[in-house]
DNA sequence: GCTATCTGATAGCGCGACTATCTATGATGG
DNA sequence: CCATCATAGATAGTCGCGCTATCAGATAGC
């Protein structure tokens, strides 16, 4: 197919599917002629899967580019890429440093507890530590009493998730599975949060109404 | 105190802070001269609040000035106005309806089959029909199998949050203890459910090194 | 008095994600 | 086989956002 009808079939503009191959997110077609590509089923399903972590999932360019660089290369470590397209996703926090010392150890400390094998300084551990140095400077620390009982969420969710990934069935489709399951993942569990919020606070205030 | 100490102690230029002040997003100072204001300390915590909202929470400062309306007008409903803020932090998607149309139903069941009280319909399950569109898009229907799992989760966190906030000492603490565990929360749980994963995947996969 | 600091206002900057325009070339169809 | 249309590739421009720089005039505090 040519660019013309690849652009109606996802909905990108034609100019927008030029930028995301110069920006190296999307391979160039294969040209038949000096001024005509070949766009195929791939190119495609990788144009709306850029689209999906742009928009769902929220990513910047250089994000995705990132992260498509694990599903390009199976061999590098997918979890380390996905931890840094994480940090490029997470707006570079400089905190100050008082409480995030102390947030440092009560990650290492939950780690410890829960007997989890991933290290508290990797890119996930500091994103932890930001946000709950953050909660401390404004005065709820307390909120980490409720931590465990995220973790335990957590633990069942990164369970089901990989229980899911397991079905796949080539290696770039599990590579693609993790992504959208840590990426879209995201989304989903945050809005199913938020719906999950609004129907404890009406089991217990009242029928204020739930968006 | 004048604006510069409000700037030390905080970290926060000082035309940054004028620049949240034309934005709504903190009250001006209390002129004692025509050119000398005064800060309080309630200053300075709105101005943590507003920091850790934009860095942590990776809100725009649109989103920022809404979700604070909710904090000053304590009568106007506080899941409303998250709402809103949430919108505003989820790009704008406008992806192609049909999958739409299917993922909304999968929301509403999902509603129907938890019993929750939160109308699907909302931004919130908007937001997640919108994920779900998406991955049905990838190809990645399935992850649908196991949203029951995701909701389980997202129950007992939100009875969680539920009880940290009713420990509050007053209504506005409370209000600002639902825009911090709604916002600051996200970003706890998405940086937990990554080592969770590193986790999990560690145990199945061996020793891979977790991040 | 003198210097550092402040208010309030306006203008500018840097970046990210597109979008517009242009040229040269080839596809398409009557 | 010629007119029209789409395309590749390149460069430049746009727009919104989150600041940041600069300025004039006023005051603080020694």
């Amino acid at each position: 197919m040519r660019i013309g009808e690849l652009s109606r079939r996802t909905g990108v503009a034609v100019p927008t599917i030029k930028y995301y191959v110069r920006e190296g997110l999307l391979p160039a077609g294969s040209l038949t002629s000096p001024n005509q590509a070949d766009y195929g089923e791939a190119h495609e399903r990788r144009l709306r899967l850029v689209r999906g972590l742009l928009e769902v999932g929220g990513l910047s360019v250089a994000a995705v580019r990132e992260v498509l660089a694990a599903v390009e290369d199976t061999d590098r470590p997918v979890h380390k890429v996905l931890g840094a397209a994480h940090e490029s996703l997470t707006p570079p926090h400089s905190v100050g440093s008082e409480e995030l010392a102390g947030a440092r150890e009560a990650v290492a400390a939950l780690v410890e507890r829960r007997g989890w094998k991933s290290a508290p300084e990797g890119p996930a551990g500091e994103t932890l530590a930001g946000a709950l140095a953050t909660l401390r400077g404004l005065g709820h620390g307390k909120f980490e009493e409720v931590l465990d009982v995220y973790a335990d969420a957590c633990e069942r969710i990164a369970t089901a998730d990989l229980a899911y990934v397991g079905g796949a069935p080539d290696v770039e489709r599990l590579v693609e599975g993790v992504v959208v399951g840590t990426v879209i993942g995201d989304a989903v569990l945050s809005a199913m949060r938020r719906m999950a919020h609004a129907d404890a606070s009406a089991r217990v205030y009242g029928e204020g109404g739930g968006d």
